[in-house]
DNA sequence: AATAATTATGTAACTTAATGCATAATTATT
DNA sequence: AATAATTATGCATTAAGTTACATAATTATT
């Protein structure tokens, strides 16, 4: 059993070319050395969020909108070093290089109150909608990254 | 019990201030809402990679390597898409936006048979120190981002 | 609508994780 | 070296996670 590594090439397999079925998957993954069968695949694409959708050239999967919101939520969640706030703002500290990507994820949550990002290498300011929610865009954040992954 | 959250507050708190002590760390996190015991932060410690070390201030804590490695491995397992090479060279594939950083810490782990790296927006080309060594790199890669936690 | 293909899920067996408590071991201080 | 402070760990317990197998449910094809 190595999940971390299965759900990588999952992920991996999906995105390089199209496969039609769960079934196949689990041919590709043998190939890859991963012998699983369709019912754990079942649930490894429930847990990622992959849907399985239907191009003109047939069944293919991707990403669902929930498995984007896991995925973010896991990185930002590693890329934010900490997050605090004054009066008028809150400043969110990152790992170096990451503030411009976080900043982008940030903004495409579209939480309640939140005006606008800048982003610098490591730091990004979320200026609220008004100064009087700083707390509240703060508490969101910091409940969107806590979020239970259901 | 909320561990993500925990782990993530642990984080925050040791970027933020001088903590002593793993009692007064806990004491930190029941502040902000999490209670917990020193037991279970002297496992935290050690599974995210977290040292003591003296300053002349006193103590404090900090990512130790085995802690840095780890945050690493999550961290690209999830930027990087995929990883593909020919004849001549290793191309990854990553988010948006993150194949700058990305590849920084594939130059940070010193993987043997990388010779260099060269980051677009979402695309690092890995160039061996000799063309008969890019399947080498290309495995060394995937078994970093694959290997099991400690 | 029948059939085939595909996916989801209940069940069961088993493994691993999480964490408090008490206490041992280690490290720092006097 | 004694004492105090800090951290690690054995034990016990409870909760979750993992996955195969069989089969039900759903979706696509003819």
């Amino acid at each position: 059993m190595n999940k971390q590594r299965r759900q990588f090439l999952i992920k991996e397999i999906i995105s390089d070319k199209a496969i039609g079925s769960q079934d196949e998957l689990a041919k590709e993954l043998k190939k890859a050395g991963e012998i699983v069968n369709q019912a754990t695949l079942s649930r490894d694409m429930q847990e990622m969020g992959i849907s399985r959708i239907n191009t003109m050239h047939g069944a293919r999967y991707q990403f669902n909108l929930e498995g984007e919101e896991k995925r973010i939520r896991t990185l930002i969640s590693i890329e934010i070093q900490n997050i605090h706030s004054n009066e008028t703002m809150v400043v969110v500290r990152t790992l170096p290089g990451r503030a411009q990507g976080v900043a982008e994820m940030i903004d495409s949550l579209k939480l309640p109150g939140v005006l606008a990002t800048l982003a610098g290498d490591n730091t990004i300011f979320i200026a609220p909608s008004s100064v009087k929610k700083v707390q509240s865009v703060e508490l969101a954040l910091r409940t969107f990254i806590a979020k239970e992954d259901s």
